[in-house]
DNA sequence: AAGAGTATTGTGATCGTTTATCAATATACA
DNA sequence: TGTATATTGATAAACGATCACAATACTCTT
């Protein structure tokens, strides 16, 4: 599993200081990070940078299954490496906690769902909404889920 | 179990032709829609209604608790009659097919978050893509879930 | 029925994210 | 070096959604 630089130029793409700029900040980004952030990174040290360039990185590297989106229903989106393994999300609706979720946990769903629908799942990264602990407590009065 | 219109008159809300026009479009609705196909149907008819009026309506509805939001990743949200039963979805990414999912098929899930990570799971509309019956075989060639 | 106060709407601007267009620049290659 | 191609920057604009505020419609009291 090579680095996306070094898949992007094998691709025969360019290494344009851009290109490198938007690889490191996704991959040093621990969890997902935002085209806005990415760009505000990049612009802190070269401030000519376009953020259409970083759009359309984004766009060649999840084009060439590299990086891969996740919608958080936040009104944008999010990119990851996808060689970074899979990722679940627990998001709180009360304090906006994100809780890393344990692939495993979501096997027998993938299965009851093909079983059931015959419906190929593509579990690689689903966001699940809800309250975590503490907020749990606080909005006991408040709200029920059911 | 009132229809949305009596109940937003038993809360102290005047009945006005604006809003009994959303109210029918989303309960006309079999499944989900969009502010924008609420509002086209309304100035079909009606070319002076503003579509701030609409997402007004359905913010009112939604801060009621009478319709709720579902974010099927269109880019845009999608409501639906909170009374009409819980709504869950299995996406093709392919084909764009919605197929409904049987809420059962989620209660073993919701338990597991719970159990391990304290996390109360509100999932009265999950979305999940994947591939349906027909594009998962005409898929197996290119691309692979796992 | 008239007027005061409140609720609701229309208008138009604006926001944030993302995409499109196109000229300018940088690179590769003959 | 010159030419073709790849890539970028600048700018506008598309898009869904929200906002502020004046205009309108309604309710309620008298």
């Amino acid at each position: 599993m090579e680095d996306i630089l070094h898949r992007l130029e094998g691709l025969g793409y360019r290494l344009t200081p851009q290109r490198m700029m938007v690889v490191a900040a996704v991959e040093r980004a621990d969890g997902h990070i935002s085209a806005e952030e990415i760009y505000s990174q990049i612009r802190a040290r070269h401030p000519r940078v376009n953020i259409s360039t970083v759009y359309r990185t984004l766009d060649l590297l999840k084009a060439e299954g590299l990086v891969a989106e996740i919608d958080l229903g936040e009104g944008r989106v999010r990119y990851h490496p996808v060689d970074k393994g899979h990722h679940h999300h627990l998001i709180c609706r009360r304090c906006g906690a994100i809780i890393d979720m344990d692939e495993a946990t979501l096997i027998p769903l993938k299965g009851v769902l093909r079983e059931k629908y015959g419906f190929e799942s593509d579990l690689r990264h689903l966001a699940v909404f809800g309250h975590c602990l503490n907020c749990a407590k606080l909005n006991d009065a408040d709200v029920s889920f059911d």
